[in-house]
RNA sequence: GGUCCCAUCGUCUAGAGGCCUAGGACGUGGCCCUCUCAAGGCUGAAACACGGGUUCGAAUCCCGUUGGGACCA
């Protein structure tokens, strides 16, 4: 019988849910999905100065907004105080861990000092072997490391890592005020959750081999770790508010797929051969860390770009359409509240979404389809409302209102006899009927536009764009 | 400073000693399609950090150097 793989993810609320943190919960997320696991949210707040509960929020928001569920939690560390207590008591009592009286300041003088000597800034065992309290001191309980021997991380990612014990400080458990301390508390948390596997960033890998030796002192086995790759930024340090959006939701307000961003990240360290986009049912299926990379990635916003382009268009517009709203409204295109026809939206939206790279060019794209008049841009204007082309507009004019169908292949053949009866071609009248009805020189297929526009609309910017080559030729 | 990790086009990556004249994708140049802009198609430029080994043969294994990152806070 194998046992129940169980996997967590265990975000600081001291920030939003951002790009790192999502990847390490999109690797833990698809692990569990694909061995058929538990994933449990917990909620690491132990530093009350920092953590917030709408951080809290705003993580959980995060990860409901990418789509990546949990089945146990959200925990919180700080319903567990008690918890780490007993436990350290218990290492306390059993002689595996001892009362330390530096005070943070001592110990930041002589970190300091070491440093400036050129030492490794390491804890001097001062009150290793201790035999009477320091009266008058509440003191901080500290580890007792093993001060000879190795330790060994096998890690998924990684392989087999080696430290020596030598090298690892008596690092404090509890510190003077009674709040435990992160080597603690994530191991004390992974042993009651059960975690079997332990699937963070890398920049936890170094903190492995003590909380090892805290798992042996508690009489535990080690789960299995995978330590991940940083994110980084373009200029390979670690990525932050200097390289862009980093925060998820920021992308969720720019008009990004939570889809898009969950495929983007996922390459980002993960292959799987040469394919670049995945259904959730493929990654899912074929996610292993065998396929996961040891080297940093960085963060290039332009392909997370094209692949949420890519995704827009694989989108059918019927969910377009529910998703752009939002969007519409932000833009006062539409007014809250207002009523919009959602089978013509997405009828408009199929002639638009291979232009628009994110929903919220999107909705600005629906502008002229949605709106009752346009603004000319003024060099579209002087260049295609003007003498040049006001005979062929007042003979679409003419024909359109006489036409007995308004359909786009319609709209085509009358075009094609105006233009051919002028003698002209078809851009000489397509583009200033784009600049009539769209106010601009880019747009989808012409004869699409009219038809979705609507005739009555159609008529009213053509006769307005007649009347302002008429003012301007005066 | 110590320890640990990492190193293929600008970027994400494929690559498990011969399949590599190093493949794909983003971006970038050109061409095609075309009522504009896209999308799409074709095509070009672009990388194994360096130096030593091991081997008949190394991007791939080993050692060193360099560079980057992380942790000790």
């Amino acid at each position: 019988m194998t046992v129940q793989v169980r996997v967590r993810f265990a975000p600081s609320p001291t920030g939003h849910l951002h790009i790192g943190g999502a990847r390490t919960a999109l690797f833990n997320w698809l692990y569990t999905r694909n061995r058929n696991g538990v994933f449990i949210l917990r909620i690491e707040d132990t530093d009350r100065t920092r953590s917030t509960d709408e951080y809290i929020e705003a993580i959980i928001n995060g990860m409901k907004w990418m789509g990546l569920d949990w089945d146990e939690g959200p925990y919180r560390q700080t319903d567990r105080f008690d918890v780490y207590r007993q436990y350290v008591e218990r290492l306390v009592t059993e002689g595996k861990a001892y009362h330390c009286y530096c005070s943070a300041e001592e110990l930041e003088e002589r970190r300091k000092l070491a440093l400036a000597m050129g030492k490794p800034p390491k804890y001097d065992n001062r009150c290793r072997n201790l035999k009477e309290p320091v009266p008058g001191v509440v003191p901080a309980v500290r580890f007792r490391m093993p001060q000879e021997g190795q330790t060994i991380v096998d890690d998924m990612i990684r392989g087999t890592v080696m430290f020596e014990n030598s090298q690892l400080d008596d690092l404090i458990i509890l510190r003077s005020d009674g709040t435990p301390t992160y080597n603690l508390t994530v191991v004390v948390d992974d042993v009651d959750m059960k975690i079997t596997h332990v699937i963070r960033g890398d920049d936890h890998l170094n903190n492995t081999p003590k909380q090892i030796h805290i798992y042996k002192a508690l009489g535990y086995e080690t789960p299995l770790f995978a330590h991940l790759p940083m994110i980084l930024g373009s200029d390979k340090t670690r990525l932050s508010k200097r390289h862009g959006a980093t925060s998820v939701m920021a992308y969720h307000e720019m008009g990004y797929l939570p889809d898009a961003l969950v495929n983007y990240l996922v390459r980002l360290g993960w292959s799987y051969g040469d394919q670049e986009i995945f259904s959730r049912d493929e990654l899912i299926k074929h996610f292993s860390f065998k396929h996961v990379g040891k080297a940093a990635a960085v963060f290039n916003p332009e392909k997370l770009l094209w692949l949420n382009g890519q995704y827009i268009i694989n989108t059918p517009s019927e969910r377009l359409a529910a998703m752009v709203t939002p969007f519409l409204v932000r833009e006062k295109i539409l007014i809250e509240g207002q009523e919009i026809d959602n089978e013509w939206l997405a009828k408009a939206i199929d002639t638009l979404k291979e232009r628009a790279k994110t929903l919220a060019e999107l909705a600005c794209s629906l502008r002229y389809y949605i709106a009752d008049s346009v603004e000319y841009q003024e060099k579209a204007r002087e260049k295609f409302l003007n003498d040049k082309s006001r005979d062929l507009l007042v003979g679409l004019k003419n024909s359109l209102e006489a036409a007995p169908g308004f359909t786009h292949q319609d709209i085509e053949k009358i075009f094609k006899d105006i233009v051919e009866k002028h003698g002209a071609k078809l851009k000489d009248l397509a583009q200033p009927v784009r600049v009539a009805l769209t106010g601009g020189t880019e747009s989808p297929g012409i004869f699409e536009v009219l038809e979705i526009v609507g005739r009555e609309k159609t008529l009213k910017r053509l006769e307005k764009a007649i009347q302002t080559i008429e003012n301007y030729s005066k």
